[in-house]
Order: structure tokens, then C-alpha cells, then sequence
DNA sequence: CAATCGATGTCGATC
DNA sequence: GATCGACGTCGATTG
């Protein structure tokens, strides 16, 4: 396919606001967020109709580079050696490697640069060069539907809030405010001898993150409950130290050990995913085998 | 496009390893670490060689559906009706929106079925189940190039552990372990005055997780020292204390605030991003400022 | 807009 | 294979 027949494709798909698929031989450029990089090869590139801007390898789930929605698509035809890094690279890549096969740019052939432009949050551009194009094709899509999820950690949260028993007798919840400057907790509940209790759910193994997010509430909490009870003994305070629980169906080891440091409390948290929703299956409190204890 | 034609093609990406890319009305459904539903529309399904899975709409970065690469692709030609969930919600909007477009599957019409399955680990499946097709083809995609990236954090670590004046006269790198068993730590130096020095680097703003990290790597080292040196005296281990730096183009005023609190340090990272390697312009220690101290 | 956190995160490095 | 942390993470929620 011609790189001028792409152009206009790629145009069109643009202003007609359309999904436009290109495959074909290029290098890509990005400067901006941070990072710049350089590549070559055969990529699939997708432009949707909200600028959402993904470069594709034959592999991995990630595109290589992207640029997200709000980028503004542009094209041009440029001649190959206009871009010195191109032609440098190009050059160095050929000698080294192969001579036969015919992929790169030639002499004084031309390219055609699909650029994607964002200047908001800062000035971003990633450039797309191709020197060869399989296809290139444009589609309507029409498509309103959202995606309904089941088994997020904010419904499994929701289920065990509703049954804090699960966790241990007399444990009820308690839903002052639940947001704090500093991040938010999953459930604040408190237990029967009333001491405060801040619950954290994952829904997948926890590890030392998990722990140092659970470390942080309940230090907010004891703040909070130093500020509002009466300032006096320090022991009393120890006894009614917030207590807090970490819900999740694994943890790491070096996760745990940290809990326990912190005099914190793991609980295996069973559960399986249903059509409409989440179910939890068991709740059960884990420690340390006696074993370990030195 | 016939339905069956796209099976043809798409069974064909599958045994020849390459790149497919199938558009068309569809229905998908997930099972796995999660599980979900998304309804009927257009939608663009990339399969790559490797088994990545990919279902995207027409707005977003992020694929609505996904399967990492390892998964194993099938087709299946299947009647409408076998998928009640199907059948039913297409009847609805049929007679809700429209009935002149023929997009939808007709009574007794099939169903182009591509599922991808993973079992390692966990018992994964994705089900794509297109009614109509607007296109299904097939890309043999050379390239072995991997991406190059220039201003990683670690790039900037290296950086400035070769120039830790930049921090403090008088600091020098101090390169025993990094690792411990509890995450790495960016950089490990000591001050003029002796002290150890955990410093971690962050390329974009830091938030309250990167202080946290801080505190976790300046608590380990305390331990440490404190196996290491004679357990005597507190104050002493007081005044000799760890510091911890971090260092961060921004910060957020929580993170801010909280690295204060346990008595770390923030400096101001300015760096640029050129060419083979990022460069460093500047570092700065930064504080509260006094009208903010009350 | 900034801040925070979940995610079917994904990916790579290291043990 | 398990663990751990970075990522141009993305995307959603909330003040």
C-alpha cells in the first residue's frame, strides 16, 4: 500500500472520527512525560475517534507506546532523510545486522509520519514513521455499553461490611465518615469490647504495601481517637489501641511478619465470583504456626 | 463479512502465528480473577501471535477486556439462542432502539464464538461472541526490536549516586547491600558526620506511598545499625540516627507532610531528559515554609 | 484540578 | 515459581 493512499485514510478517519487501523513498518519516537524512546519495526498501530493513540508489537498486552484520549492525530509525508536519528539509526541497524531483506527506508524514499500531540497536563508528542504500510483502515464503531464488573474489591468490601460476624462476634460496623485526609478505609467497624477497628480487604495477596496502608489507618485513627477522648494515660490508651484487621485470600510471608510487628491481625479471606455478584465463603484468623516461634 | 469466513481467518492467525484483527458487533464475557459482562457493540478484537487477547471499544487506552499472553485461542461457530443471556438482551434492544439496521443476530442467526483460555495460574476464560463482522484479518509482523527508554528511575539513581554532593557535602555513597529482604532501597550513603543515609528517588510526584516506602527502608536500617552497634544507649541511637531522603521532582502535601512528621527529608529533584541518558540539573532541600508553621 | 487508590493491573528483575 | 517494586502505569472517585 502506498504511504499516500495511508495518508488519506488516516485523514479521513480523523475527521470523520472513526477507529483507524494501520499496520506497517516503522519507528517510533515519544518525548514527554518523562522518557523518550526509539524503536523499529512491523507495528500495529490504532487510532480511536477520542485521540486514544496505541502502537502494538506481535507481542505482550501492553501497547509500546500510547498516547491517551484528548491527543491530537496529525499526518505528513516527509522525506526519509529529513530525520537524521532515522537515517542514523537506520544505517547503523542495516550494516550490522542484514542487507537483504528490504524493510528500511531506501535512499530519498519518503515517509509517512502519524503524530499524536498533547500539551495538557505537558507537552507530549510521540511520532510514527513508517516507511511501508500493509494496511490501513477505518471502522465505525458503534458502541454506548459500559462493562459491569463482579468480584471488585469495593463490592467484597460491601458483602463483609454487611456481615462483619464473619470476622468475630459482637464486630459491627460503623460508618462515621469513613474518608480521612490521608486515603480512605475500606471498613471502620467496631469490635464487642467497643475498641475501634479499621478493616482492610484485597482481593488478591497482600504484601507489604497492604500492611503499611493498614499501618497508616490505624495510626490516623489513633490520632483521631487520642484528639477526641481525654488526654491523660498512656496505658489506656494501649488497651484500647485501634485495632486492625487485614482481609485477603493470601499474604506474603515478609507481609505477614510485618503485621505481626505492628500487632496487627491477618484473616484468610475465602470467597468465590458469581454472575451477579461476589460471595464470601469463609473468613478465618491466621497466625504464625507455633512452630516458627523461634 | 460471513461469520464463517471470520473463523477461517481467524483459525488461520491462530495456527500460522500472527497477528489478528477482527471488527464487528459483539458480546463479550469474562471468568477468572474476576468475572464480567459486557454487552453487545462494535468493538475491535486484536489476537496476537503469543496468545495476547485484546477487546477494545472505541474510547479508551485500556482494553475493556483482555487475556495476558499464554492464552489459548479457539473458534466455535454456535446458534444464537444456545446463549440465552444473549438472545434475551438482544431482543431488548432490538425493540428498544432500532429495527432497521440489521446489526444485531437474527432469530436462529449464529454466532462466531472466540474464546481465550488460560489455566497456569488461575482458571481463566474470555468469550467473544460476534453476531456480524465488519472485518477479520491477518498480519505476519517481523520485529524483534525491544524499547529503549531513557530517564527510568534507575537511570537517575545511577545519576545521582555518582554525584550525591548535589544532596550535601560531604555525602558519599556507601554501596554494601542495597537489597534486604524487605524491598530495595535506591540509594544507601553516609553524611559527613558519618550517619547513614537511605535515599529514595522518585521520577514524578511522590505521594504517600513513596514516603511510606521511605519510612519502611529507614526503620529496617535503624534495626540494623542497632544489631550492628553496641546496644546501649538510646539517645545516642537518637542522635546517630538514620536519615531518610527523599527526592522527587513534587510532592504531595500529605506525603509532605507525613515525611515530616517521622522526620525525613524532601529534596526537589530537577532533572532533564535527553538524549542517551537524563541529566540531573539540580537538587534542593525544601521545607515547610514558616508562615505555614503556625 | 489535584490527590488518592484499585486493577483480571502488566512487566521485568531477583531470589 | 514466588516475591517485589516500577510504570510515561490507566481509570475512577472525591474534595
Amino acid at each position: 500500500m502506498h504511504l499516500e493512499q495511508g495518508k488519506t485514510v488516516i485523514d479521513s478517519a480523523i475527521s470523520q472520527q472513526q477507529l483507524c487501523l494501520v499496520v506497517g513498518h516503522c519507528q517510533v519516537k515519544y518525548k514527554g512525560r518523562a522518557a523518550s524512546k526509539l524503536s523499529q519495526g512491523d507495528r500495529l498501530l490504532v487510532i480511536k475517534p477520542d485521540g486514544t493513540f496505541l502502537v502494538h508489537q506481535n507481542s505482550k498486552m501492553a501497547a509500546i507506546n500510547y498516547q491517551g484520549p484528548g491527543a491530537i492525530v496529525s499526518t505528513e509525508i516527509r522525506k526519509a532523510d529529513e530525520d537524521a536519528d532515522v537515517a542514523k539509526v537506520e544505517k547503523t541497524r542495516k550494516t550490522e545486522t542484514e542487507g537483504a531483506k528490504n524493510h528500511g527506508p531506501q535512499k530519498d524514499s519518503m515517509l509517512l509520519v502519524v503524530k499524536a500531540e498533547r500539551k495538557k497536563p505537558q507537552e507530549e508528542v510521540i511520532e510514527v514513521a513508517f516507511d511501508s504500510l500493509q494496511s490501513a483502515q477505518n471502522f465505525s464503531l458503534q458502541d454506548d455499553e459500559s462493562l459491569k464488573l463482579f468480584g471488585s474489591e469495593r463490592q467484597l468490601a460491601d458483602l463483609l461490611e454487611q456481615d462483619l460476624g464473619l470476622i468475630e462476634k459482637g464486630m459491627r460496623p460503623l460508618q462515621t465518615e469513613s474518608h480521612f485526609n490521608k486515603g480512605a478505609i475500606d471498613i471502620l467497624a467496631q469490635d464487642k469490647d467497643g475498641r475501634l477497628v479499621a478493616i482492610e480487604l484485597k482481593r488478591r495477596t497482600a504484601g507489604l504495601d497492604a500492611v503499611t496502608q493498614l499501618v497508616r489507618y490505624v495510626k490516623q485513627l489513633s490520632h483521631r481517637k487520642d484528639a477526641k477522648a481525654t488526654p491523660d494515660a498512656n496505658a489506656q490508651n494501649k488497651a484500647n489501641r485501634v485495632r486492625g484487621i487485614l482481609c485477603a485470600p493470601e499474604i506474603t510471608p515478609n507481609a505477614l511478619t510485618m503485621l505481626e510487628q505492628e500487632g496487627l491481625e491477618y484473616f484468610k479471606l475465602d470467597y468465590e465470583i458469581s454472575n451477579p455478584s461476589a460471595k464470601i465463603k469463609g473468613l478465618q484468623k491466621k497466625q504464625k504456626m507455633l512452630e516458627e516461634f523461634r
